[in-house]
DNA sequence: AAATTGTTTATAAACAGCCCG
DNA sequence: TTCGGGCTGTTTATAAACAAT
């Protein structure tokens, strides 16, 4: 209650507007009125929130806009989603925020260009007008000026935004007036203004991307992904992600407490999928990311997926962007509080990795966690799927809530919430009775498809083909356990208890787990790499409880191939697989390939990445126990195999 | 800066005395006089620190203990060590301790039986005569009345404290004057008085051994461990835990804020060693521990190791149990600063799971994560191994600072610093360079000495014998990663970059880590479950940076059967392994089985339990990355096998 | 000796899912 | 039956204490 701003400071309850952490801690965040519902109206100079838009004096792309202290964040990125829909991209793409401490009633209609306190956030320009009180330093050098000090061994053409032109509309900042906490100076103003620029520019350390220097909605651990993906061999010492932190997110530079960098320094060592390594020099170490986990994100991406998302209408934007669980703009989840949209579909083109090879059954690894079930109430376990003998892998769920309810059978109780995702950690496992277990039959189910990419990051030294070899490995050998099943494949049905009838059948059409449809910082939950204990348990997997948090099937084979670049890599690559990184081409240009249709189900559900969680660990925690219940396992296969097929 | 009490409330600066978190956030703590080197003196009745020992008026195996508020903490415990070493069993096993907050010189020398503001914390007694000015609620019903309520299916004996008579020694609470937050009891009642009760007599829930209700020194992850390993069948709903907790730590019922239970089950989630799985019923989830991981820490072992360690002296026993890393008395870790003594070796003999089983190779799976290595300036990759040919397991190693030098080749740079133990996540890989390998050659090293000990668990269904099948895999497929490499095997030798000549040769005899010898609660890090991704890279493994944090090498064989118990369980399980939890009988009683004789080293190195982290999360993340550099691997791998033959 | 880099533990919080009244 | 509240779980953020360099 007292300190820790939690996630992020931005909202101390609920939606809280703007001003992060003003010493009032208790005091209740006046909702401003259209908290769930952004408002609608779309140009009107003084929006209904009291936000206005001004043209800029001397800029003709851009547009002071000044925002009432009070009003919700949500409202703000809305209306400046509208704004930049109306306007299109030849439309204003810089937008100096200024918000207005004066007064805090909530809609207030407070178009005065109010140069207060210093709370002013510019957008692209280095806020000329507002005459903060503090200096100005790194006003512009932020944006080309600092080239990634430090950038050492990094390719020029990295994290180039291809779409800075839609930068200017960015929703991603939340606005809000920080109380001068560091004696920083408290405006920012995003780098250049070379909004126009059309994609394909890769521009060598290209600055910053976020404009407002008010804290960004990235988690620490996603600007730590966006940072290292940002360099072509993907490496970064902690220094350098400071800088590029601070170059991206003037933020951290200006208004963020120095605890920040402890933070990230947290993040690095608390996260299994950053990894660290010591230079050839051996005196210098960077951080870099497990491939394997590694989703290749950059700032870039989320931006262009975010653009994406705008054509639909700012309202699907928002109710899109919102639920990202943690990863994507962690400002969005607070605006649009809205509950999975099940609207149009929202695409996110963007995410094309290296390692995606949608390919065969490598999705199938996903796990997904499904709810409680109570499932082993004393019936006997359900009967066994459909699958090949092979019963290479075994996955247990507990509850599917809404997902894959195919050749689900003997369902137990009726499901108590079809769509509930989360519950990330473990799948419960029923103790010491039967439950559903879901068998992956094939171990090309869990090998295939993962040769090719990893040849084309720079690192990798040798691809080689992929072996499907399985383990011959008895599988029943790890019977015994009964514990620790976890996480439950992510395509495979869920186990019958419980099972949700009203779910869509199709193997790849998961029930929309709700929320987000978003960009997922959160690492690839890859099956594992090579276990340490090899022989013993392999043959089994039973992907306990874990990780895969609301992992959500793909909406289609399509999707999966197309959108769910991450979620492909995860599936991808097998483990231990090559350092394939992500091919910075795909990662440069827009949509990655472009073998995928549309998916046929709504990106809100489809493209909802999984959130799985970092590090494969918990997957192969899960793993451990897998054997224990193997008896028991039956039910899911057949799904992942219908899957697979269906990729075929 | 603010809130946070971070680790204990206990000493917000150093070694901060009494008082936890009185509201002046800023005040600088005033260091007590001896802050490394607490008083020697043993028995004076005043002790330089300002300690008094007044005998009470009416029981005569307790005696009131007032102690300056400013008096350093490990000072107390020193004195009350020392005090009680000097009167053996039969002395006074029960203080009443009380803190004077009239001033706050150092070491001034209050004999005074301050009642003054309600700091007084009683040791076993309900604190009667300090007419603490709160109310005396809970007081003696800790003790024996609260049977662990909801106790379900917990056998009889499961954790009983063996050593009662000890408690009133005990040293594991530090006595802060709590500022009554919470409005709560301010003064702790130990519960029953039975001290001289001995061993051997499992009381059903025996009651309290946490006499005071000073913060305990064990950190949440610890307490978790002691509740769930308290049950016979090792799993406890989340209440229960609660209720466990409390019943053991009265400073959790009376004291704590009630955000205790949030830092339970943010452990509970956090940490991969626990667990959730469903009950039968399906209504219920119970918590458990991965029992790859689990150390079957009871308080009660706690205890007893403390005991033991004491016999040595005072000064030894501070030592021992101070810098335990987190797990155990995190009171005393802050008591005696000292460096790794290499004093007499200690003893921990209650260290005794039943998945022990020493045997063959498991233990090789050990990594430890080896300080930061120089090792690939652009020297050629050190020659691989004389293994054979098998390359089943890899294990890269950065640079073991200390640790098994066996069959290090190449070596680069000179190590910096040996003994370096910590640095846990990962063993910092050098980027794009050749680094020293190990690797494990036999799969029988991974395999093999797995079977037996699950059937002991009352859960584990069926036991399966362990099937040593390997994978065929070619070795190569994962060379081209260069990455990841963090954690190395534990028995094996480090890699050959800066290998230090100074070390032990002997495969099992590793440097000296460091620092603690003492009960670990981290969860033994076991290579890994089944991996979720089965084919590719399970042949090889390379423990990349990773876990296992500062794993020691074992002394000897021997020492590994009998005193690494906790270490042995982590190499034994081959990971999927049956459910097999630490027997009961061996946990009970004093010292588990005796087949080992005496380390030859000093358990202050020896016992140091691998402070491997929770869960092989990190493990096995390590091993997804081994394949990259397989090419380079090389060295080490003879080192493990030697192991293993030498176990042999 | 001081600063940087890393690792862990503790707290607070925001939410999500589920159960129960 | 539905809705709200409470409990359980999961994550992110911060602050800190240390450890190693």
């Amino acid at each position: 209650m007292r300190r820790s701003p939690r996630r992020p400071l931005i909202l101390k309850r609920r939606k809280l507007p703007f001003q992060q952490k003003e010493p009032t801690p208790a005091d209740p965040p006046r909702q401003s009125g259209g908290s769930k519902e952004p408002s609608n109206s779309s140009d009107s100079p003084c929006f209904p929130d009291g936000v206005c838009f001004i043209g800029h004096p001397s800029l003709s792309d851009t547009q002071v806009v000044v925002i009432p202290k009070a009003t919700d964040v949500q409202s703000v990125i809305s209306v400046l989603a509208a704004k930049g829909k109306d306007s299109g991209v030849q439309g204003p793409s810089k937008f100096i925020l200024l918000s207005d401490n004066g007064n805090q009633d909530q809609a207030g209609s407070f178009c005065e260009t109010a140069t207060s306190e210093g709370d002013a956030v510019s957008t692209q320009i280095p806020s000329q007008e507002p005459a903060t009180k503090e200096s100005t330093h790194t006003s512009l050098d932020v944006t080309g000026i600092k080239p990634l000090s430090k950038d050492g061994n990094s390719g020029p053409l990295d994290d180039s935004l291809t779409n800075i032109q839609w930068l200017g509309k960015m929703n991603t900042c939340a606005l809000e007036s920080e109380p001068a906490k560091q004696t920083q100076g408290k405006e920012n103003q995003a780098p250049m203004s070379q909004t126009a620029q059309a994609a394909s520019v890769p521009l060598e350390t290209k600055p910053c991307e976020q404009p407002l220097s008010g804290r960004p909605p990235y988690s620490y651990m996603a600007m730590i992904q966006f940072a290292i993906n940002s360099r072509k061999n993907r490496r970064m010492t902690l220094k350098e992600i400071y800088t590029w932190i601070e170059d991206h997110f003037p933020y951290y530079r200006q208004v963020a407490k120095p605890g920040w960098k402890n933070s990230i320094r947290h993040n690095l060592s608390l996260h299994d999928m950053f990894v660290r390594e010591t230079a050839p020099d051996g005196k210098v170490s960077f951080w870099t990311i497990r491939p394997e986990a590694n989703r290749c994100l950059t700032l870039d991406q989320v931006y262009k997926s975010q653009k994406k998302t705008v054509p639909d209408g700012r309202k699907i934007a928002l109710a899109s962007e919102r639920r990202m669980k943690p990863l994507l703009p962690r400002t969005e989840s607070y605006l649009v509080p809205i509950q999975l949209p099940v609207a149009p579909p929202v695409y996110l083109p963007s995410f094309t990795c290296p390692q995606q090879r949608v390919g065969t059954s490598q999705a199938a690894k996903r796990v997904r966690i499904s709810p409680k079930v109570t499932q082993s109430d004393g019936a006997p376990p359900p009967p066994l799927a459909v699958s090949p003998p092979v019963t290479d892998v075994k996955v247990e769920m507990k509850e599917e809530p809404v997902c894959v309810p195919v050749k689900c059978e003997t369902p137990k109780g009726p499901q108590k919430r079809r769509c509930s995702s989360s519950r990330r950690k473990q799948c419960l496992v029923n103790s010491s009775h039967e439950e559903p277990v879901l068998l992956c039959p094939d171990s090309s189910f869990l090998d295939s498809g993962v040769t090719s990419d990893a040849s084309m990051f720079q690192d990798s030294r040798d691809v080689e083909p992929e072996e499907p070899r399985r383990r011959q490995d008895s599988p029943d050998r790890d019977y015994s356990f009964k514990t620790p099943i976890k996480g439950s494949i992510h395509l495979t049905s869920s186990t019958p208890s419980k099972p949700s009838p009203t779910v869509v059948l199709e193997p790849w059409k998961v029930t929309p787990v709700g929320k987000g449809n978003l960009l997922d910082v959160s690492p690839i939950r890859t099956p594992g790499g090579p276990a340490l204990t090899p022989v013993q348990d392999y043959t089994t997997y039973s992907f306990s409880s874990t990780p895969f948090k609301d992992v959500p099937l793909f909406s289609s084979p399509r999707e999966l191939l197309h959108c769910g670049a991450s979620r492909a890599e995860a599936a991808e690559s097998p483990i231990g697989r090559l350092r394939s990184s992500c091919s910075r081409e795909l990662l440069q240009g827009g949509g990655g390939g472009g073998t995928a249709t549309p998916a046929n189900r709504s990106l809100t559900e489809g493209l909802m990445l999984d959130l799985l969680n970092d590090s494969l660990s918990k997957i192969l925690v899960d793993i451990n126990f897998s054997g224990l219940e193997d008896e028991e396992l039956g039910t899911a296969n057949i799904s992942l195999s219908d899957f697979i097929n269906q990729l075929k």
